[in-house]
RNA sequence: GGGGGUGUAGUUCAGUUGGUUAGAACGCUGCCCUGUCACGGCAGAGGUCGCGAGUUCGAGCCUCGUCGCUCCCGCCA
């Protein structure tokens, strides 16, 4: 190969026997018998055993060695004497005949060799060594392949990738902006992009028909465990004369493409995925994210309740408060207990108390005493209970209530352990509502994307009332998870006045806020529509790991800073002049 | 911005009712060891118990304050 290696430490297998080759990596291990001493020699491709004799004058020098020092070795490939099938090298090993060393390290802060637990804010300043270890290589190595793959899938269906500006203008609506001052412009800022979203719009305008861009994206918004500070990366895409069902196959192809390709064994929704109108999910889910591992379905069940003789939920249905039901199969005879920790689970959550009927051969229990036989018989036909079932209720009202009732749901997949394994369920949420109505002023805002075009165009604006009216608006959903977002965008300029005025802001505020784009719309912009699925988020689902910082290179860390780069930081009063701005003190410090 | 958890050796953790010299494992240093692969054995170094005040004859432990870390809510078109 070259001055450095003839061979990779992942590379030689029993049939090199005998060659004479050099080898180039890190000390992963070392074994020290005395009068033998074993090293294991790592680099990005695997690991090989070494071998220095107690006789040869390097053994002194090796000795010297702390682990992770990066060396290189002459030798000889041979058969071990004892195989390790545990490695794909284990049939031989290197005896050392030459030792340079590149480069010695010190004693280490975190351990590479094992997983040590360290804290997280150790790992993250010494990023580098923690890189080194095999579980986060892998996983940077497999983001890797997912994108490869992804560009692939995406230039195979005639998209092309194309760079978009990452010191652009600040958006006005969603998440705080990262900004940037101008040192041309003084007092001015560039934001950077959290999304290409107008540019990639423009694109569709300027004719290119098929956009896509592995883009990085800027919020500056707090972290999550699944939701990384500062900056993330999105397969960005957009489509002309295209319909939603047009950028469902498009996406399909593509993340369907890499979910089987590195799902690792496990079972995978093919394409088509199930679509879900917004309104179905969170009735029969209570999200508008669901994850279709758990079997368990929520019914609605107001009916049953007004007077059912369970006192509570009659009131309460009075009241306008709806009651919905999930049936456990064959919880019967869950103890008492079971049920009282689910109501007590309520309460916490400051919502109406949980009640249960239990269809047990002895006799039905719970709340079941309180109904009549005729009752009983009606739920159990409505909701499609049988012997041996049980069944739960909650009762509230609106979106707080629907949620509440799918954390119910999650709690109940979790505990009675009936969720699927080692399966990706993915699906489509499909038919948001383009308004809502903010629930304490009442008012009318936009429920997701103001950009989006509402289902029935102009005429639905003019004539329906508007929580009535839907966006083509859509999310891809896996196992609980919100992987991509898109729309079919709205490019008619009268048609996004409307929008806006119904949700209270005149034509002056559009044309300040979005006049770029709407000015583009004016001199003939296809109809057009994107998506954007999460690569960070994808990865993890495909690794199963639940930190979204373990499949990044260089994360930030909860306060969003680069412990390693120590970012931020202070810059010089000279750069700060230049820039014409003036650090006011912060007076939290004493 | 709000709430919860947590701070003891380089790291992960234990530490009794408040009581003498604060322990273990991994890591580190030294010695012994010819077939290991998480090698093994022996010895050793390593601590302002986050910081400050208070209660007490006595504080790792109790009280108050403060700082750090972490998770959740808000936020994330």
């Amino acid at each position: 190969m070259n001055s450095y290696r003839t061979h990779t430490c992942g590379q030689l297998r029993r049939e090199d026997a005998g060659k004479q080759v050099k080898l180039a990596g890190w000390i992963h291990r070392k074994r020290n018998l005395g009068s033998l001493c074993f090293v294991d020699l790592r680099d990005h491709y695997g690991i090989t055993q070494c071998v220095f004799d107690s006789d040869s004058d390097l053994f002194a020098k090796i000795q010297a060695l702390r682990p992770e020092s990066v060396i290189g070795i002459d030798g000889t490939v041979v058969i071990r004497e004892n195989i390790n099938k545990n490695m794909p090298t284990g049939e031989v090993e290197i005896k050392v005949s030459g030792l340079e060393v590149y480069s010695e390290a010190e004693v280490l802060p975190i351990q590479v060799a094992v997983e040590d637990d360290a804290p997280e804010e150790l790992r993250l300043k010494y990023r580098f060594l923690d890189l080194r270890k095999d579980r986060i290589h892998k996983n940077i190595i497999l983001r890797s392949q997912v994108i490869a793959e992804m560009r692939r899938l995406m230039t195979e269906q005639g998209f092309t990738e194309y760079q978009t500006p990452i010191l652009t203008a600040s958006s006005p609506e969603g998440a705080r902006d990262f900004l940037v001052p101008s040192r041309i412009n003084p007092g001015k800022f560039y934001a950077l992009p959290q999304a290409p979203q107008q540019f990639k719009q423009l694109l569709m305008v300027a004719g290119f028909d098929r956009y896509f861009q592995i883009a990085p994206c800027f919020r500056d918004e707090d972290p999550r465990a699944d939701r990384s500070p500062g900056e993330f990366y999105q397969l960005d895409m957009e489509m002309s004369f295209v319909t939603q069902e047009d950028v469902f196959k498009a996406i399909e192809y593509v993340m369907g493409g890499v979910f089987n390709k590195f799902a690792n064994g496990k079972k995978v929704d093919q394409a088509p995925f199930m679509r879900i109108p917004f309104r179905e999910a969170m009735l029969k889910y209570g999200s508008d994210k669901p994850d279709l591992r758990n079997p368990l379905i929520i019914q609605e069940a107001t009916a049953l309740f007004g007077n059912s003789g369970f006192g509570v939920y009659d009131s309460r249905v009075a009241e306008g408060d709806s009651v919905r039901a999930i049936v456990l199969p064959g919880q019967a005879e869950k103890p008492r207990s079971f049920f009282d920790k689910l109501d007590a689970y309520a309460k916490e959550e400051g919502m109406g108390g949980i009640a249960y009927i239990a269809f047990a051969p002895a006799g039905a229990k719970g709340i079941a005493k309180l109904l009549s036989a005729e009752k009983l018989e009606e739920i159990k036909s409505v909701l499609g209970v049988k012997d041996g079932d049980a069944v739960i209720f909650m009762v509230g009202k609106g979106m707080k209530f629907a949620k509440f009732a799918g954390r119910v749901r999650l709690r109940l997949g979790e505990e009675l352990g009936i969720n699927e394994e080692n399966v990706f369920r993915i699906c489509w949420v499909v038919d948001f509502p383009f308004y809502e109505e903010n629930e304490e002023t009442g008012a009318i805002e936009f429920s997701h994307n103001p950009f989006s075009m509402p289902q029935g165009g102009m005429e639905a604006l003019m004539t329906k009332n508007p929580l009535d009216i839907y966006a083509y608006q859509y999310d891809m959903v896996c196992n609980g998870v919100e992987l991509a977002s898109g729309a079919v965008r709205n490019h008619k300029p009268e048609i996004m006045y409307k929008a806006f005025e119904i949700a209270g802001y005149d034509h002056s505020v559009v044309d300040n806020k979005f006049g770029g784009m709407i000015n583009a719309f004016k001199y003939g912009a296809p109809p057009h529509a994107g998506c954007a699925p999460g690569i960070d988020r994808t990865v993890m689902l495909l690794l199963d790991e639940p930190i979204i910082r373990d499949v990044i290179l260089f994360p930030l860390n909860g306060k969003a800073q680069d412990l390693m780069m120590q970012a931020p930081n202070y810059v010089t009063q000279q750069q700060l002049d230049e820039l014409h701005i003036k650090v006011v003190p912060t007076e939290d410090k004493k």
